[in-house]
DNA sequence: GTCCCTGATGTAAGCGCTTACAATTCACTT
DNA sequence: AAGTGAATTGTAAGCGCTTACATCAGGGAC
């Protein structure tokens, strides 16, 4: 059914070998020889079988990429910014599904099968003994993403410092107590958000009141959704508390605050200020103030990181950390003279 | 480097072909020597070679999809439908992206390439000339995904319908001069949800004025994106239009129309109600009435018809559509006795 | 005209697996 | 004790491609 070399080189009246060979743009194929054998295979539609064509040759060009939820938009930005740059390779993406922690290793194995990848990018995932033991034996390259381990290539925002930008311009626009909703104290990401946050407000020495911080690891993905957010600021608002400045760890997060505070007598940003962290569209549109995250530019370096491991497996380890960047919008004030 | 089904036969004492008819499931072993086999190859770390066992068995366990922009929420949470049915399979997803009409042909080659996948679902892509004589000379199996073609199973979502719902809901809650946010007429969803709200009008005698409505394809993805919409809205505003309803052919679109609205003397929804169309989260927590695609589901089904034509090709052509249904939240009022 | 070199092409041996078919074993029959 | 058939295992031929090595023709150099 399929047509092969052999069919090309019969129908050419060569051999099969020369018939690789121009598929392979090897010089050491005449011009008129190469035209010919052309002529004949588009004729006849000739397809490489992609297959056959890796095992003889012992290399895949596929990568795998294991993320934990297509419908968060983080990992779609970052997926999108990782193909744009694989599309002008000859790579394909084979994306892999694994919601919660426990399903990574089972998803790992798939994508470790033997000549199914010729690399791996692991999407906030923590590499931990299991992991780390798989991802040892098998010698594949792997660049992990939006997390840190100091073996492998690695790509990610720094989130304290993002805490901390949150914190100071916050302060600077007159917040004095600071509410956090935070997301599952599990995720690195969100710890360290956290953790940047209050150094920046030690620094100007306020501290964060241990029953303004709702933590909330509820519902899918790490409590990076609105519900969580939603239900994190309502569950403040029933506690009577009252405070003048919002940090989320995440947009969606906010979103879901904003939400809950509609419902209130609180107003944004009167009353309450609001920074989340992300930058998603969404957030412009309401009026977000937030913490970028160069999400497509993640995925496109995560890329270039891997390719570079591949064709350099001995290069030393490299770890990019992207800044995130400040964009104020009308969910926090103005500066405010100190 | 890799240990293979001969290192496993040497190790246990067996010939390859027992080893390779342990990890097929083979019957035709005994017991004794599938557990000293399953012991010897758990030992070794081994692992199938993917390729070798789609060279060998003429058939691979891969499925490509080709999507238009992985960024876009509707795209993201169907693939993740897809995927969630998926994981119950040994089936991998490769995901190709084709930002716009003129790519797909170029990524469908890719998925196509012979041994590549087992069947492909194509996402938007009206299936044209090219298109239609390149699916028809490789003979996999094909499912399109929100788009429409005699020949192929489909799976998509009644666009008409949900226009004409739209209608008459607006119409319920007292709208009599509505206005149009529409995506680019090329887009075939697009194109059909105000042909269903058009119709909706008529059949109560009202009709869509010219200048309501408001055609946008600038930017990404024909124009549904939270921009076109903002632009739109102020465009008409400009115009010193002033309807008192608002059919977005998407959700990103009447949220780019709120905020532009926001800027105005407009007030949602005692001067202007709005429908969107998709039902994002993000809908829910800005208040947005819109119709639902069940976009998780079609993504299960989409694969349940493509497993469907692998295993059975000459099945007849299924197309299933799905019935948006109307989430009514506080952008439009409450129905209005008539 | 012979020799050698070069460039073009062919031959054949894999790559790691599946599977039809052959071979072997073994428990029973007769 | 030989024969039978079922159960188990082995042998070997692919799957479609790449590639090291062999072959072959043609073009100088002498």
């Amino acid at each position: 059914m399929g047509i092969t070399i052999y069919d090309i080189a019969e129908a050419a009246g060569v051999s099969i070998a020369t018939v690789s060979r121009v598929f392979n743009d090897n010089p050491r194929v005449s011009e008129s020889t190469r035209a010919a054998v052309m002529e004949v295979a588009d004729q006849l539609g000739y397809q490489p079988h992609a297959s056959a064509r890796s095992l003889a040759r012992q290399q895949t060009e596929t990568i795998s990429a294991i993320v934990p939820m297509l419908s968060n938009y983080f990992y779609a930005e970052v997926l999108k910014g990782l193909q744009d740059r694989m599309a002008e390779t000859s790579f394909d993406l084979l994306v892999y599904s694994a919601p919660t922690l426990d399903e990574v290793e089972g998803q790992l194995e798939k994508a470790l099968h033997r000549g199914r990848s010729a690399g791996v990018m692991l999407f906030s995932a923590p590499v931990i003994d299991g992991l780390e033991q798989r991802l040892q034996q098998s010698d594949i390259p792997v660049v992990l993403v939006d997390c840190y381990h100091p073996a492998y290539d690695s790509i990610s925002t720094d989130n304290r410092r993002g805490g901390e930008v949150a914190a100071d311009y916050l302060l600077s626009t007159g917040v004095r107590n600071p509410a956090v909703l935070m997301a599952n104290p599990h995720s690195v990401p969100a710890s360290h958000r956290l953790e940047g946050f209050r150094h920046g407000l030690s620094r100007q020495g306020i501290t964060l009141e241990e029953d303004h911080l709702i933590v909330s690891s509820m519902g899918y993905h790490d409590g990076f959704n609105e519900q969580a957010g939603y239900e994190g600021m309502t569950k403040l608002l029933e506690a009577g508390i009252k405070p003048d400045g919002l940090f989320a760890t995440s947009d969606v997060q906010a979103i879901g605050a904003m939400e809950a505070l509609r419902h209130s007598d609180m107003n944004i940003p009167e009353h309450i200020q609001i920074i989340g962290f992300d930058d998603l569209p969404i957030a412009r549109y309401v009026g977000l103030t937030t913490l970028r995250q160069p999400m497509s530019e993640m995925g496109a370096r995560a890329f270039e990181l891997l390719m570079e491991r591949m064709t350099r497996p001995a290069n030393t380890v490299a770890h990019t950390v992207f800044a995130p960047t400040l964009i104020p919008r009308t969910t926090t004030r103005e500066h405010v003279a100190v």
